[in-house]
Parts: structure tokens; C-alpha cells; sequence
RNA sequence: CGGGAUGUAGCGUAGUCCGGUCAUCGCGCCUGGUUUGGGACCAGGAGGUCGCAAGUUCGAAUCUUGCCAUCCCGACCA
């Protein structure tokens, strides 16, 4: 192999970013931390808006888009909120430049400073509450249920392709809702949503949970979050869905009308899932040849590879190619029939191994002869040769197989790689040995789970929906523990 | 922002210690031909302010100083 990416093994995170170069989803700008998505990246994120949109959409939910830049006081007023953005806002401090003095290039002109800085939105609560403010008035208003498609920036320290970017692009949905009860369903029914997504169209199961006070979004009263696991064990965040109480209506002033005619605060939720998704479809699946895509994400879904020795043969093919694709075409499934005489047929299967296309056919004078086209999936790389009689079902059922597949395949990995534990020793020597997940009893205070964060780098991804009631002994003080939360290190 | 390292063609690199036909090689790219069932081969060709700036010197990719950028390890995070 001339091209061989990185193996897993030798160093999974080498493999990681040169797969996401080498695959053409990505690459680094000249801009620190920000990255270009390529074409075809952007073609799996279009897939990934496309799917979560349309389910917003179902559950009622409407697309907005609010400005870029919010006015510096508006972070403050939410208290936590602003502690948990600060340190790594983008400022905008003046509007103009001019032509440097000493010809040297333009300069920031000093006499165009701003009154007031202007934040690149981190998220956009605050600029979203203090438009709310003037939408809500009456019960009649709510629920007010919103989404946006936007960028945001972040200025993170260390930055990795898709996993951590400065800016990004995500959703945001923000809700507003006239009770409590209302504005939690709300909050979990999106995080159903995340859930779905991923087990369905990424084939990434996931394990939902409650964030720990720690780990909260910064103004939310409760984080609900999916985590994911990575093939290297490492724990994934793979979307969030905060419950906001009142507290940027309070923050925003935002109240409405009740049908007693009592003036209440509005109960907010907000929900998001960015382009990390990215990152965590590659690490979730694909393999020392490359990309492995689920297909209902995958940009082509079947390639077709003529292989020929001369123009008649390959006009020969193409005739036959053209059935096909017209009954894969009618079906929905996206084709590409790369006919180009540039590369070998060898270099092409490589290549679309390496982009991670489920299927692929490969066409030559023997299956003129015989009826017959070579198939290999990308998941299993069997190949074999079949008849072109019913190839479209076939192919169809195919994709459905290799959806499920990864998607097995994925899940018989993390339960093989999660471990209960109940000693404080083992769960290091596990956590340095093996990896993975790790389910353990916690006394329920931040002091512990900061010590074993400190000690272990270890941190409670969350604490599972469902877990079944057990009593035990938090692994660190022995204090006693009702059920066993979820420990993991994260990316 | 601390600790470590690195900047040579689109990418990956040799040369840096010891200054002087040294700008090396591979991939990729262009032209022509032969090829095509797992990353083809031959022939010819294009492409480089050696990160930037100043200095030392007859002479700097090579030595000195300053700056800039990137990567790795920490603190911070979706």
C-alpha cells in the first residue's frame, strides 16, 4: 500500500486527523483553529442537517436566525452563564481600518471604536431572551419553539478537525414554554431526538443520562446529554439538551400572561448538536483503510468501477451500468459511476475505501460475459459476484444490512469495553489499561468527582436515565450511593 | 499562558554540528506513449524569496539575534 494512513493502533490520534484529511472531509486554515470543511465533508453534514431538521421540524419546532454578534452586556446578566463563556469570547472592539502611516498595510483605526463591544456569539441565549422579551406576552404566545443554524466561536485553546474548532456550526433550538413540566418534556424530547439521530442515522449508540452539576451547561438548572463511545474507549459528547428554568427569563425580563391573568416568568429550554458530530462519525466507526459511513449518511452510496481495455468495452459497460443505475436512481440510493480513465481500477477501490462508500460494484468483460457484477461492501470488505438479475434489491437490502451492521457492530464494542467496578484501585487500573466506560457508585458531591477527575482524568459523562436502583459505596469515599453513574475519559 | 520541538516546491523529506557546483529524493502535477479484475510503467517537463527580518562573512538553507507560525505535553472546553 503506497498511501496507507496511520493504524489505530499505532497511534489513534495521527490516524484520526490524517483520515479526516486524507478522506477530503477536512482540512486546517490559515486561520489558528479554524478549519475548511471540504465538499465532501459538508456533503455528510448537509445528510446530518437534513435528518435533525426534519425531525425539529415534525415536533413543531420553526427556523429563525439571530445576529452574530451580541452586545458584551448582554453575557453578564445571566451570572453563571457569563462565567461559563468569558474566557474564550472573540471581542469586537472597533468597526474600521486605514491605511498604516508608514505604508506598512492597514492598522486598526483608532477612531473607530465601539460604545459598546460586541461578543461573537459563544450561543446565543442571551441575543435570543432579549428578542423573546418582546415575542412573549400573552400564554397565547407559548410555547414559542424555535431553531437556528448557525456558527459560533469559541476561542479554545487546543484544537482538533471537527472534534474542537474556534468556530463551528451547529443548531441551537430555544424554547420558551408557560410551565415547568412543560419546558422539561420539552428538554427531553429533544435529547429523544439527539438519541435517535445517532443510533438511527450515524449508527452510533448512545447512552443518555443527566449531566452532574459540574458538567452543566453554564444557566441551565438540568443538562441532558448523550454520550457516545470512541474505538479508542474515550467518551463522546454527542449532544445536549439544557432545561433553563426561569433563568433567562429573569435574566431577559421575559414574562407573559397566564389564563388567570397573573404576569409569570416563561420556562426556557435549549437544546444543540454541532458539526463534533463529524468527529465522532469517523472515530465511531471507520477503520485502517479509512472511512467507514453508515449508509443514510454516506454522500455516494454506491460507486460503480468499469474496468476495461478499450473504448468499445467500456461503452459496453456503460450500457450495462445505465440499468442499473436507473432502478438504483428510482429507489433513492445515490450513485457515482466513475469512469475516468486517469486512475486504475486499483487505485479507485482504495480511494473510495479511504471516503468510506458502502458499496461498491466493480464491472468488467468477464461480467459482460456472464451477467455478472462484483460487489463488495465497505463495512466487512467481502466481495463477491452475483447475478445482475435483482441487483437492485439487492443493493438495497444491502445498505439496510450495513446500516445495522456498523451499528451492531459499534454497540457490541461498547458493551464489550464497559465494566462495573467497585473499588477505587481497580478503577484506575482499568481506566490506564483498557479504557472505555465505567460504571461506579458516587456519593453525589462535586468534591469527589473533582478529586477523581484530578486523580484519574476521568470524569462522569453522566448519570444514566434508567439506572436501576442499587445500593452501594461511592468509589472514592465510600459513602453510600442509590446507583452507579457513568465514568469515563472524554473528549 | 508555562514545558518541549519544528519551519526547505502542493504534500512528505535530505542537507544545518563542520559556511563554499547543494538546493536532494519520493509522491503529486503537465506532455506523449504503453497499460487497466487491488494504489501501473517508460520518456520528457514545469514548479523553491530554504518561515520573516536584521547581523557576521569575500560568500549563509547552514553561524548570531529578534520576530512569526505550526505541532506535541499541561491548564480550558461541544
Amino acid at each position: 500500500m503506497a498511501n496507507a494512513i496511520p493504524s489505530r493502533s499505532d497511534n489513534y490520534s495521527d490516524w484520526y486527523n490524517e483520515l479526516v484529511k486524507r478522506a477530503d472531509l477536512a482540512e486546517n486554515s490559515a486561520v489558528r483553529g479554524c478549519m475548511v470543511i471540504k465538499p465532501y465533508g459538508y456533503s455528510i453534514w448537509e445528510k446530518m442537517q437534513r435528518a435533525l431538521d426534519d425531525m425539529f421540524k415534525e415536533t413543531g419546532h420553526l427556523n429563525a436566525y439571530f445576529p452574530l454578534f451580541i452586545p458584551k452586556s448582554y453575557l453578564s446578566k445571566e451570572a453563571s452563564h457569563v462565567e461559563g463563556f468569558a474566557k474564550e469570547c472573540a471581542v469586537v472592539t472597533h468597526y474600521r481600518l486605514k491605511n498604516a502611516p508608514d505604508g506598512s498595510g492597514v492598522i486598526v483605526d483608532p477612531d473607530a471604536k465601539l460604545e459598546e463591544e460586541l461578543i461573537v456569539r459563544p450561543t446565543s441565549e442571551t441575543v435570543i431572551w432579549s428578542t423573546y422579551k418582546n415575542w412573549i406576552q400573552s400564554y397565547r404566545d407559548l410555547p414559542l419553539l424555535i431553531n437556528q443554524w448557525a456558527n459560533v466561536v469559541r476561542w479554545e485553546m487546543r484544537t482538533r478537525l471537527f472534534l474542537r474548532t474556534t468556530e463551528f456550526l451547529w443548531q441551537e433550538g430555544h424554547t420558551a414554554h408557560a410551565t415547568s413540566d412543560e419546558a422539561m418534556a420539552e428538554t427531553r424530547q429533544m435529547l429523544e431526538i439527539y438519541a435517535r439521530f445517532a443510533e438511527e442515522w450515524m449508527a452510533v449508540p448512545v447512552i443518555k443520562g443527566y449531566k452532574t452539576a459540574n458538567e452543566r451547561f453554564a444557566g441551565a438548572e438540568e443538562t441532558l446529554c448523550i454520550e457516545a463511545m470512541m474505538q479508542d474507549g474515550k467518551a463522546l459528547q454527542a449532544g445536549t439538551s439544557h432545561f433553563l428554568g426561569q433563568n433567562f427569563a429573569k435574566a431577559f425580563d421575559v414574562k407573559f400572561q397566564s389564563k388567570g391573568g397573573g404576569l409569570e416568568y416563561v420556562w426556557g429550554t435549549s437544546w444543540g448538536a454541532s458539526t463534533r458530530l463529524m468527529g465522532a462519525l469517523v472515530m465511531a466507526h471507520s477503520d485502517d483503510s479509512g472511512l467507514v459511513l453508515p449508509p443514510k449518511l454516506a454522500p455516494i452510496q454506491v460507486v460503480i468501477v468499469p474496468i476495461f481495455r478499450s473504448e468499445e468495452q467500456l461503452d459496453q459497460i456503460t450500457e450495462k451500468v445505465k440499468e442499473i443505475t436507473v432502478g438504483l436512481r428510482k429507489k433513492g440510493i445515490s450513485i457515482k459511476f466513475d469512469n475516468s480513465d486517469a486512475n486504475k481500477p486499483g487505485w479507485k477501490f482504495a480511494e473510495y475505501e479511504l471516503r468510506g462508500v458502502p458499496v461498491r460494484l466493480a464491472m468488467g468483460a468477464r461480467d459482460l460475459e456472464n451477467g455478472t457484477v462484483e460487489i463488495a461492501r465497505r463495512d466487512t470488505k467481502e466481495k463477491k459476484t452475483i447475478s445482475l438479475e435483482g441487483i437492485v434489491e439487492y443493493i438495497e437490502q444491502l445498505l439496510e444490512e450495513i446500516q445495522q451492521n456498523i451499528y451492531n457492530r459499534a454497540l457490541a464494542f461498547r458493551v464489550a469495553n464497559t465494566h462495573k467496578v467497585d473499588d477505587y484501585a481497580e478503577f484506575k487500573k482499568i481506566l490506564d489499561e483498557k479504557g472505555g466506560f465505567i460504571l461506579a457508585h458516587w456519593d453525589g458531591t462535586s468534591e469527589t468527582e473533582d478529586r477523581i477527575k484530578d486523580e484519574t482524568k476521568a470524569t462522569i459523562r453522566c448519570i444514566p436515565y434508567n439506572a436501576p436502583e442499587e445500593d452501594g459505596k461511592c468509589i472514592l469515599t465510600g459513602n453510600p450511593s442509590k446507583q452507579r453513574v457513568l465514568f469515563a475519559r472524554a473528549y
